[in-house]
RNA sequence: GCUGGGAUGGCGAAAUUGGUAGACGCGCCUGCCUUAGGAGCAGGUUCCUUCGGGAGUGGAGGUUCAAGUCCUCUUCCCAGCACCA
């Protein structure tokens, strides 16, 4: 059998696409639907793998599916060129970082219209570009005016391999996100975005989104709400107080003790009071050295006692002992906890250590420590009270404040490199920080520094950014060093998409909000809690500036499963296990490729999936089978049974399609040709429908053999073959059961009657010895179904 | 530990409201055609079987005429969170 020349026909194609410009997409139009679909933009770093196939060329499915469905598309791509990756290479092999990069991009670009993706290069964005980051500086600049982005002395971790802080969300287990180095904690003045102040809007809004709830329920997670009260501990013989966060004012008459974080402020304050000063010295500088793992995998709990110091329980007036403790941490509520031994694991287990008394105030049987709730006892007149109302009480009773927190951090964005977006700020010489005035964006990233790792941020070794704050601002004004957390590009790209040449704004109103929000938004499950999370707080924040006009940035989202190497493990360079398409795609085509990746599984589950060889193989031989068809078509209208198929496999690809359940689409494709397989004469017009739905699928070879059967324009402009009413049956098979087992089928006219359907059954010989022999209690008829015969067993 | 998701052939997976379990594909088996191509074609392929049938969707119960699907208990796997007061 004769073989088609994929590589022939895709360079053909690909070339009439760019010079036709189908895909580009104009944004003003008004008689389709806008529909905007999204794909994360990537990292340029240069080499394409299997796993940027099945993020890119799977989305351009539906994309083009969405095209035939008559929607305006908008399937724009870009690049999220700033960070570390670049800077790394430029160490290694004394590359710039800015050529590395662009140079990548245009590698990746070729390569991602190799794949044959419809996207819009038009609206192509690069967050390392001067025009991109002055409005990423810009948008800065308004947080900062709004309150929404401060300069803070904290506790921040730190990679001691990548030199820079990190955010929260970019530590798991303890240990970069990047690199897998355990990270430290330090103590330093940073600028953090308060993301916190939207907490509880990030996790109210996230009941209205239709996301999967597994996304939800991590971001829930994330944000951790949970509500309880600050109580207030006066110190004896002060005017100072410890402040408390507790979930359970429920227990404060069992309170015999008040732990505070080893950073707590208040520490140093009371430090000349105490008569141990110097074993706590020790214990606050041993703290410090660990790193946040040896912090997590030290169950044991240490601590030390503030000897002469005491504090007042406010319910019982009973002066009690102040610990510092590290499992008391200086980031959560308000840093220091009151111990209630007897109904909480972690100061139990403190207080058999210490010695320290424990003291019950609920009824229960339980062993302590019991943390559950139930009646209070010994808590003077709240004695008998259940839990739930005792709190209230209590917190009224001891004058505290009902609150709420929440387990996220503010994002802290600076990063100690050079490979990102200049924060736009400089200081003047009483070290005050003032935003650069937006006449002076963009802030450009200076050229002439050392970027070889120091710990120090590599801008401080230019000359040029000095000489220009001084020329500009004045003598004794210096620069912010730092750059950006690359989050924060990608926290807008989006809305920089729908006008992307802007020189007067970030983006276009009108515009934004006819597109806003996203569609849907693919992407992988890595960034559940990181990029998705911090991309919603910045558009609610530009929202509550009237910046954007929608609360939320993204309708739909869906997370992708993984392609793991041939051996069933993940794909990674150290393992040697990466697969490189490009050798499959000169071999099989690009269409083979893109419909083994769609058909190994549904694409809207992050399933993980091995790369096969064979599955590839069997694809173009699919391919190949729908060419062979070409040649025996006719020019008549399809049969009755044609029709049949054809129906079902509209109906079915497009609902599968529009699930993002490719699997099942091209599996009823499969089907469909098998029965064209069927005809030595073919009709063409039907021919010409299955060539519509592989369009999405395999776009160059159906634009191909479009061509042949008559087609004068791309067969991407087509709309989707729908069939509204499907075909006309005359019959219908009922499957016959004898106690719910399937024992037969018959077929029966449509219209059919439940006796006549019962006659058909009692023919069939193995049924009618059974039901002659026993005894039927009961049919069971469910319209053009089944039948069931409920027999006795005896 | 908490929260969420899941468990279906040798493998990836299918299965509207409970209504033919295993579609489609891989792999494997048999045969054909050819010849050495990661080929093509036809048929078979859940398991057991004395070829009549019997069993079967992690396990044990239950509801129902009928359960992969609903309920209860249980085991294991994956993901997220985790000294968060």
């Amino acid at each position: 059998m004769e073989k088609f020349d994929h590589q022939k026909i895709e360079k053909e194609t690909q070339k009439y696409w760019e010079e036709s410009g189908i895909y580009t997409t104009d944004l003003s139009e008004t008689k389709k639907d806008p529909y905007y679909l999204l794909f994360e933009f990537p990292y340029p770093s240069g080499d394409l793998h299997i796993g940027h196939w099945y993020a890119f060329a799977l989305t351009d499915i539906f994309a083009r599916f969405k095209r035939m469905q008559g929607k305006n598309v908008l399937f724009p791509m870009g690049f999220d060129s700033f960070g570390l990756p670049a800077e790394n290479a430029a160490i290694k092999h004394g590359v710039n970082p800015r050529e590395w990069t662009y140079a990548n991009m245009d590698r990746m670009r070729a390569q991602v219209k190799s794949m044959g993706t419809s996207v819009d290069w038009s609206k192509e964005v690069v967050s390392s570009d001067p025009e991109y980051y002055r409005w990423t500086q810009w948008l800065f600049s308004k947080l900062y005016e709004h309150g929404l982005a401060e300069r803070r002395n904290a506790a921040v971790k730190w990679c001691p391999k990548d030199q820079t802080v990190l955010a929260n969300e970019q530590v798991t287990d303890g240990k970069c996100e990047r690199c897998g180095t355990e990270v430290e904690e330090k103590t330093l003045t940073q600028w953090f975005f308060t993301i916190t102040k939207y907490a509880k809007r990030l996790l109210e809004d996230l009941d209205a989104l239709p996301w999967k709830e597994e996304i939800k329920d991590a971001q829930r997670a994330w944000i951790g709400e949970s509500k309880g009260a600050k109580l207030s501990f006066p110190v004896k013989d002060t005017e100072v107080a410890i402040s408390v966060f507790t979930t359970r004012p429920d227990t404060l008459f069992g309170s015999t003790y008040v732990v505070l974080a080893p950073e707590h402020p208040l520490v140093g304050e009371l430090l000349s009071r105490t008569k141990n000063k110097e074993d706590i010295e020790n214990y606050v500088s041993q703290v410090k050295k660990k790193t946040e793992r040896e912090r997590l995998e030290n169950k044991e709990k240490t601590g030390v006692l503030l000897e002469g110091i005491d504090v007042i329980n406010p319910a019982t007036k009973e002066l009690i002992p102040v610990f510092i403790a590290d499992y008391v941490l200086a980031s959560y509520g308000t840093g220091a906890v009151m111990a209630v031994p007897a109904h909480d694991e972690r100061d139990y287990v403190f207080a058999q250590k210490f010695s320290l008394p424990v003291k019950q105030v609920l009824v229960t049987e339980a062993p302590v420590p019991y943390t559950g709730s139930g009646v209070l006892q010994d808590s003077g007149e709240f004695s008998g009270m259940s839990s739930e109302e005792a709190k209230e009480a209590i917190v009224k009773f001891v004058e505290g404040e009902l609150t709420t927190n929440y387990r996220i951090r503010d994002w802290l964005v600076s990063r100690q490199r050079y490979w990102g977006c200049p924060i736009p700020v400089v200081y003047d010489p009483e070290g005050t920080p003032h935003i650069v005035p937006s006449e002076h964006l963009p802030w450009l990233l200076p050229e002439d520094v050392d970027f070889t790792l120091s710990g120090k941020s590599p801008l401080a070794t230019s000359k040029e950014l000095k000489e220009r704050v001084t020329t500009l601002f004045g003598e004794g004004w210096t620069p912010e060093y730092d750059t950006l957390d690359t989050f924060v590009d990608s926290s807008w790209y989006f809305l920089r998409y729908l006008d992307p040449e802007d020189v007067h704004d970030f983006s276009d109103q009108a515009l934004m909000k006819k597109w806003l929000p996203v569609d849907r938004y693919s992407g992988g499950s890595e960034h559940t809690t990181m990029h998705l999370l911090y991309a919603r707080f910045f558009h609610k924040a530009l929202y509550d500036l009237a910046l954007v006009p929608t609360p939320e940035p993204f309708n739909e989202r869906m997370n992708r499963g993984l392609i793991m190497g041939p051996d069933g493990q993940k794909m990674s360079k150290s393992k040697g296990n990466v697969v490189n398409p490009d050798e499959f795609v000169q071999k099989f085509g690009a269409d083979a490729v893109r419909m083994y990746l769609a058909f190994i599984g549904p694409y809207n589950e992050p399933g993980n999936y091995p790369w096969s060889l064979d599955g590839v193989v069997s694809m173009r031989r699919f391919l190949d089978r729908i060419v062979w068809l070409s040649g025996r078509l006719v020019d008549e209208e399809p049969d009755a049974a044609l029709r049949k198929s054809l129906s079902q496999a509209s109906t079915k690809v497009a609902t599968d399609t529009e699930r993002f359940k490719f699997n099942t689409a091209i599996s009823s494709l499969m089907v469909l040709v098998r029965d064209m397989d069927g005809y030595e004469k073919l009709s063409k017009a039907a021919y010409k429908d299955l060539l519509l739905f592989l369009a999405p699928f395999a776009p160059h070879l159906a634009e191909h053999l479009w061509k042949t059967v008559g087609g004068t324009s791309s067969i991407h402009l087509e709309s989707f073959p729908h069939y509204p009413d499907g075909v006309e049956e005359t019959e219908m098979t009922i499957i016959v059961q004898v106690n719910g087992k399937k024992r037969g089928e018959i077929t029966v006219p449509v219209d059919a009657t439940q006796d006549v359907v019962e006659k058909g059954a009692e023919t069939i010989p193995s049924l009618a010895t059974l039901l002659h022999e026993e005894q039927v209690i009961r049919k069971i008829y469910v319209p053009g179904r089944i039948l069931n015969f409920v027999i006795n067993k005896n």
